[in-house]
DNA sequence: CGGATTTGACCAGCGC
DNA sequence: GCGCTGGTCAAATCCG
């Protein structure tokens, strides 16, 4: 992964602002890894690292006008989405969920609290204790209409201060969408 | 009272 | 085929 790509994960989710990655593409590692430094968000965190995990298509990754986005156009057009009316049909449609391909950025970030500040509106729908880890593993869904992005955060074991948060698919709207403060105005450069 | 969170159950994928 | 694991659902519960 190149530094461009990088920065454009980055737009793509509508993260941050004001950040500087230096980034250096390992190809001994299963992801991508990149320094960041800079601004990020309001909080505790401390020089987060992040990576594009490979088991994404590149492809997917590319950002801008993007016509790779599967999260938009989602699969059944509820504008809500997480609050399922699902018969046993809907379940069953939902099952075939992890073939999807989702571009999924990863960071991690030395922070006292779990769920990052990024801008956007979260609901828990999901924790799960996760093999080889000590933490539970926090499962969110954008709360914003029609937008399919999750994460999972959670801590590592070797390291209780450490949060990956793992990234699942693209905002189709702005942090502006969900709050109006000052500081997601500034995130919203995105 | 409505929205958010918790948590046990369920199910598909994967490895053996 | 079976058991393990991760991801999601949804009812119960919590909280503002």
């Amino acid at each position: 992964m190149e530094f461009g790509q990088a920065e454009e994960s980055l737009d793509s989710l509508g993260l941050m602002a004001q950040i500087q990655t230096s980034c250096s593409y390992q190809p001994e590692l299963p992801v991508s890894f990149c320094n960041i430094s800079g601004s990020i968000v309001s909080g505790k965190h401390d020089l987060p690292k992040f990576w594009v995990n490979e088991e994404v298509n590149l492809s997917e990754v590319r950002i801008g006008n993007g016509n790779t986005n599967q999260i938009s156009s989602g699969k059944d057009g509820s504008s809500s989405w997480w609050k399922s009316t699902s018969t046993s049909l809907e379940r069953n449609k939902m099952k075939g969920r992890r073939k999807m391909r989702e571009p999924r950025f990863c960071f991690q970030t030395r922070s006292d609290i779990d769920v990052l500040d990024d801008g956007y509106k979260w609901r828990k729908y999901g924790q799960k204790v996760v093999k080889n880890s000590l933490h539970p593993r926090s499962y969110y869904r954008c709360t914003h209409s029609n937008c399919r992005v999750k994460k999972r955060v959670e801590r590592l074991s070797e390291d209780c201060r450490m949060v990956i948060t793992t990234y699942e698919g693209r905002h189709n709207h702005t942090p502006c969408d969900d709050t109006n403060s000052d500081e997601q105005n500034c995130i919203s450069s995105f």
